[in-house]
RNA sequence: GAAUCUGUAGCUCAGUUGGUUAGAGCGCAUCAUUGACAUUGAUGAGGUCAGAGGUUCAAGUCCUCUCAGAUUCACCA
């Protein structure tokens, strides 16, 4: 609302809606409820204009509460885990620090704190964009009792046999010290090439197997050549070696289908500790792996020791001179391939082995495939349908583990006593950085030592684990117990969050909040569809299986905003338009208008100021045409002051204009119904745009200057009916303009964000 | 490599199950208006709906192909 046409503010309006308990619905078992789970912003972050979208999720909700049903937005935030840590480490880097000058419980607490400050933004920055929140049931993503039922949930999938460890090959980013799923690598093409290396046949003379290459620095680390049987040029090389230059290990040739004939030489290195394919082969002819990248990204004891501590970059330009130098370099190729680079840092990733949690994942999948098949979960627009199951189909076990701090510890204990060949690495007294395997250091340091300063440790796949907590081992009952440093994949937290936030108890659903039994399935998940894989199937798969039912009955991908050139919009490219600061130059409402006006759902639109501003102009209109009608009422009361204004309207008195503009009004009324039901917003928002200001304006209210005091009974039914309409799209100014007529003409409703939808007006 | 989406007025985009002269905002032109309107109103110019073929009484809308662009997924050396 443009502030110079009135003394009450958004924020007074906002806090009135608030105070009066619209918001928080009361559960009344004979009426059906509408219920929806805002999908959680990260608490450390401010609003963007994809935030902004959840407009669409207010029109939604003020739409349901207008028909009187018991509506529930609950909001919350999410700790976000490597998300924040990532932002908090670039804070600690201008200070010149790292996450490797403090232990974990110092780092953590750090991080708490850091989120503390900025958790409260957010919020107030939603009450500003108008959203109809019910603030008494927010809740924060690490909030003890939420973290209990994530561990609870860890521990009935255990118990289930769905949580295993396994080192296998992962995706590993060793700037940010963590591992990741599959879904947060981002694949980039890159220039780069194909270098031939001549592999020297053992014990024949001049006989070489020459393989290609885009990893040269991984060759210290093969432990195989791998031809195609069927290739004719190495039929001769059954049960011989290769004699691995600069390593001089004799290596076997094995014999792989899946090595293309075509391609390069039709012989491949093979690095089972580097190269998910290198992993399989590895896997299948039993070769042995040696990991030649440390978890900090350097070489290690494993190569010769001209190589060792060094990057990937570095080693790979001295391989390349050396076995140039060696004659052994037969020619090098431009080429240009995919190659998976951290989505947080752009950083390349490292495929390495690494100890690693992870849910099996075909159990949880299948109902959630189900359950999309028969319509228990309907998507909006229906091709996402598609993309969710055949993205389920091909789903692979979730790596929940992450080597970060912030966040819940994945709940499970180790044993140092029975297991000495762990590795733990902590600050010790002096805050010097330790790292070793258990049985080394036990004599120089104590367990409480060890614990307090703990960075991480790294358990092997073998060693056994409680998943209890317990002050000792319950096999040999040292106290020597130190639990895993891994934390949760935050998707494992936020999969969860429509049953946590709603009161579910996993470990007995009976005794479950009356909330969950009332809102449980919510009716709707809004959210955009770059987290369809991420969250949404993460939630579908976690209510299925631990509430026996959907979280959610209808999947709404809404649209990406991005800027004039098509570009997403992101701090770095320094593209954002900043919604708070068009809430303060144009208002509320013409932000949250010019986000639906016109757009088509789940795909890309462009937010421009000049669109923004043609909706001020409308809301603009709206106050004025309002205020017209204030005018004729106000000289009524003068000329009248014992009479009643009356909205009532005497059908036979009616004139033309009369009964188009109602006609116009029943349609509009019928048309805005339907769209809304069928996420038609744009749809929906166009047609009141062009009814209000053309129909009604332009036509009805030019002619009713010329007419008398009869016309008011029919002008205040259609301006209190557009009123309601609008209500969802443009709240403060309807609700503003409501309240003055209110008083003026002496209407029954208190306010409007609880007032009844428009019924068809009988003619 | 697989999948999906997009191509409509100068610009940004709507167009629901195929149905009369294809729509909006911004911009542009002319006129009017400053007594609801930090303006607004009236009128108008501007489109072979990417291209080709097909189905149909009827295609922007359905089918096939071509061209152009975007995105997502994917362990190919």
């Amino acid at each position: 609302m443009d502030k110079s046409y009135s003394s009450v503010t958004e924020s007074d309006i906002y806090q009135s809606w608030e105070s009066s308990g619209a918001f928080t619905p009361k559960i009344d078992k004979k009426k059906k409820p509408f219920s929806i789970i805002l999908p959680l912003p990260n608490a450390n972050d401010p609003m963007h204009m994809g935030h902004a979208l959840f407009t669409i999720e207010d029109i939604l909700i003020r739409y349901h509460r207008m028909l009187g049903e018991p509506t529930l937005w609950l909001p919350g935030s999410d700790h976000a885990g490597i998300e924040t840590q990532f932002v908090f480490e670039k804070m600690l880097q201008k200070e010149g620090k790292s996450r490797f000058d403090y232990d974990r419980q110092t780092l953590y607490q750090m991080i708490w704190g850091f989120v503390e400050k900025n958790r409260t933004l957010n919020q107030f920055q939603m009450k500003k964009l108008g959203f109809s929140m019910d603030w008494t049931r927010y809740h924060y993503s690490l909030e003890t009792p939420i973290v209990d039922n994530v561990l609870a949930t860890f521990k009935k999938l255990y118990d289930d046999g769905l949580i295993y460890r396994d080192e296998k090959i992962v995706n590993y980013c060793t700037f940010c010290g963590t591992a990741f799923s599959n879904l947060e690598v981002v694949h980039k093409s890159v220039d780069s090439h194909l270098w031939y290396f001549k592999y020297p046949v053992v014990g024949q003379k001049d006989r070489y197997v020459t393989v290609a290459t885009t990893r040269p620095e991984t060759m210290l680390g093969d432990t195989a050549v791998a031809v195609n049987p069927k290739d004719k040029r190495y039929l001769d090389l059954k049960n011989q070696k290769i004699l691995l230059p600069l390593v001089n290990r004799e290596i076997p040739i094995i014999f792989e289908e899946t090595v293309d004939i075509k391609f390069g030489t039709g012989a491949v290195k093979v690095t089972p500790s580097h190269s998910p394919e290198d992993y399989d082969m590895g896997k299948i002819h039993g070769l042995e792996f040696i990991r030649i990248f440390d978890y900090d990204g350097r070489s290690n004891q494993n190569v010769p020791l001209k190589y060792r501590g060094l990057f990937p970059n570095q080693v790979r330009q001295m391989v390349i001179d050396d076995l140039t130098a060696a004659g052994l370099m037969e020619k090098i190729k431009d080429y240009t391939h995919e190659v998976g680079h951290c989505y947080r840092c752009s950083r390349p990733i490292e495929p390495i082995t690494a100890p690693q949690w992870y849910v099996k994942i075909a159990p949880l999948a299948k109902p959630a495939i189900d359950a999309a098949k028969t319509g228990k979960v309907k998507f909006f627009p229906v091709r996402f349908k598609k993309t969710y199951i055949d993205w389920m189909e091909n789903i692979r076990d979730w790596n929940i583990s992450r080597q970060i701090v912030w966040g819940p510890r994945i709940p499970a204990w180790y044993c140092l006593d029975c297991h000495p060949q762990i590795k733990v690495n902590f600050l010790d007294k002096n805050k010097k950085i330790v790292s070793g395997f258990y049985k080394d250091l036990k004599g120089k340091y104590s367990v409480e030592e060890i614990k307090n300063g703990l960075q991480s440790l790294v358990a092997p796949v073998d060693v056994s684990f409680m998943v209890e907590e317990s002050i000792q081992c319950s096999k040999c009952h040292s106290s020597a117990v130190i639990q895993e440093t891994d934390t949760f994949d935050t998707w494992f937290l936020s999969g969860q969050w429509p049953l946590n936030t709603l009161g579910f108890n996993p470990k007995d659903p009976s005794k479950s909040s009356p909330d969950f039994g009332y809102f449980y399935p919510t009716s709707v998940m809004d959210t955009l569809w770059d987290i369809l894989f991420f969250w949404v199937a993460r939630m579908i798969m976690f209510g299925l299986y631990l509430a026996k039912d959907v979280p959610f009955k209808t999947v709404h991908l809404h649209s990406r905003v991005v800027d004039a050139r098509g570009q997403k919009m992101s701090k770095s490219k320094g593209n954002v338009i900043d919604p708070l600061v068009m809430t303060e130059k144009y208002g509320t409402d013409a932000l949250r208008m010019s986000l639906v006006y016109g757009i088509a759902p789940a795909s890309d639109f462009v937010v421009s100021e000049d669109k923004i501003r043609a909706q001020r102009n409308f809301v603009n209109k709206i106050w004025n045409a309002s205020r017209f009608v204030l005018m004729i009422i106000e000289r009524f009361v003068e000329k009248n002051p014992k009479l009643n204004i009356s909205t009532t309207i005497d059908i036979s008195k009616l004139n033309d204009d009369d009964k188009n503009i109602l006609t116009n009004l029943n349609s509009i009324i019928s048309s805005t119904t339907t769209n809304i039901d069928k996420y038609r917003f744009g749809q929906a928002s166009e047609n009141l745009y062009q009814f209000f200001w053309h129909d009604f304006c332009d036509i009805y209210i030019e002619k009713a200057k010329d007419r008398g005091e009869d016309v008011i009974p029919v002008l205040l039914t259609v301006l209190i009916n557009s009123l309601k309409l609008l209500h969802p799209f443009i709240p403060f100014v309807t609700e503003s303009v409501y309240q003055i007529l209110r008083d003026k003409a002496g209407l029954e409703e208190p306010q409007l964000v609880t007032a009844s939808w428009p019924k068809e007006i009988k003619l």
